[in-house]
RNA sequence: GUGAGAUUAGCUCAGUUGGUUAGAGCACUGGUUUGUGGUGCCGGGGGUCGCGGGUUCGAAUCCCGUAUCUCACCCCA
């Protein structure tokens, strides 16, 4: 028997009805933003996400399914959907054209990692990308989307806010915390030994007890935002309490692409184990130039398909369409035929098989349908149709016309 | 990539110190003699016990390898 690969999954049934109820809440809940789909291509050059991720993320540094095609082009899966929409932005010349654009797309992602819950190699995410608006507004408008539709979904979270900041304090700041870190070299772990070199700031966000504490008095971002960030992240915060978007402050808060300035956010959840992120994004204002397109600000964010499957609870399913069967042999074919008719209307599923009333309910009833249609002998002398309701228990029998 | 645990029927799980034809509930299916479901009664099918080796008279049970899942590390959606 041969069995999908490690951490790919098949979704079908229960699973699929859950994925389908997402993706049209969430699509409804984008296009009233006023955004619009974009679907980009699952294989994409290498060199897009080493030039957009960064070589220095995981991501791209080991994570990637890259390979040479038969054209020798070296290509990879893509691991997230950001970098496909900024090309396509620019490759469309929307960069150029000016004025505000704003996407949105949902589908697979691939990473060569360890699976584990809520974490898959291929997985698949929602996300939402806005080009041309350098405003903190819209900002806050992608975390009020996001809000949105895990309320939508009833699903609770928390949210922890960032500022990366921009190029005018990160790197000084950054320098600053390396300078720090490098004073307490011997004592830190061998983690944070390769994230002094690999991504700094990832050493603010180690686990490690001894280490946390000798980061204590480490400079922190916040305090060394440049004014316009610092401005941008207090109004940030501002439009978020007056819209009674409850958040958090998490200084340590580093996003893994590297691509992210400014704001960074990220939903996470108690309920889904070590995993626990089921959205993050955030700004990123230099991404379309670093892509060879004209200057252009940007922000947006990704939801993880898989991990909110965990979290939603579907709807109770209505009773709906009608289930028609046949007590005899020769009804069957009258049975089909009404089917055929019926559904140009209505769902409709048919027993090929005759059975007793009692056994064609009892299908009735599991399948969900809201009325039983049944054919016996005394329907097929009558040219009748017995028909009972099965929510309101109430039956009747019409001339087979009129069904 | 590293470490730990798990894997028995479609699903959830029992299975005693290694000992006859490996069990239960749910699900599926047939009957209950053609007429009332979601909550009746009686029956039935379905497992080379993840896969491959080894130890043994004998392995679901012990040992080794391997695959997958789960958890942790790492990282992230």
């Amino acid at each position: 028997m041969i069995n999908s690969l490690r951490g790919m999954n098949d979704i079908l049934s229960e699973d699929y009805e859950r994925f389908t109820y997402f993706i049209n809440t969430a699509t409804e809940i984008a296009q009233k933003y006023g955004f619009h789909f974009i679907e980009t291509p699952l294989l994409e050059e290498t060199a897009l996400f080493k030039r957009s991720v960064g070589e220095s993320s995981d991501i791209v540094g080991k994570e990637m399914y890259q390979f040479i095609d038969k054209g020798e082009n070296d290509v990879c899966l893509r691991p997230e959907g950001t970098a496909g929409v900024v090309r396509a932005f620019i490759q469309k010349k929307l960069d150029k054209a000016g004025g505000i654009h704003r996407y949105f797309y949902h589908g697979a992602m691939f990473r060569y990692e360890r699976p584990q819950k809520g974490r898959l190699r291929q997985f698949h995410q929602f996300g939402v990308e806005s080009f041309g608006i350098d405003s903190v507004y819209e900002d806050a408008t992608m975390i009020m989307m996001v809000s949105d539709i895990l309320k939508a979904l009833g699903i609770g979270y928390r949210l922890q806010l960032n500022s990366l900041g921009d190029i005018n304090c990160m790197p000084a700041y950054k320098e600053n915390l390396i300078d720090y870190v490098r004073k307490c070299k011997d004592g830190i772990c061998i983690d944070c030994v390769r994230r002094l070199e690999t991504n700094p700031i990832r050493v603010l966000d180690c686990k490690n007890g001894s280490c946390q504490e000798l980061y204590v008095d480490a400079p922190k971002l916040l305090q060394n935002l440049c004014p316009t960030c610092s401005n941008d992240f207090d109004t940030l915060k501002k439009i978020l309490d007056d819209n009674s978007i409850d958040y958090e402050i998490d200084t340590n808060l580093v996003r893994g692409l590297d691509y992210y300035s400014k704001t960074a956010f990220e939903f996470i959840s108690n309920d889904i184990g070590s995993q626990s992120a089921i959205a993050g994004g955030g700004r990123y204002d230099k991404l379309v130039e670093f892509l060879d397109g004209r200057p252009t600000p940007a922000v947006g964010f990704a939801i993880g398909i898989e991990r909110l499957m965990e979290l939603i609870v579907m709807p109770e399913s209505l009773r709906n369409g009608y289930y028609i069967g046949a007590m005899d042999d020769e009804a069957v074919d009258l049975v089909i035929k009404l089917a055929h008719a019926k559904r140009k209307t209505d769902k409709t599923t048919i027993d090929y098989k005759t059975k007793n009333l009692q056994k064609h309910l009892k299908a009735a009833d599991k399948i969900n349908a809201k009325y039983c249609a049944v054919i016996g002998s005394n329907e097929i002398k009558d040219g009748t149709i017995w028909i009972k309701n099965l929510k309101e228990k109430t039956e009747k029998i019409i001339e087979l016309k009129e069904f």
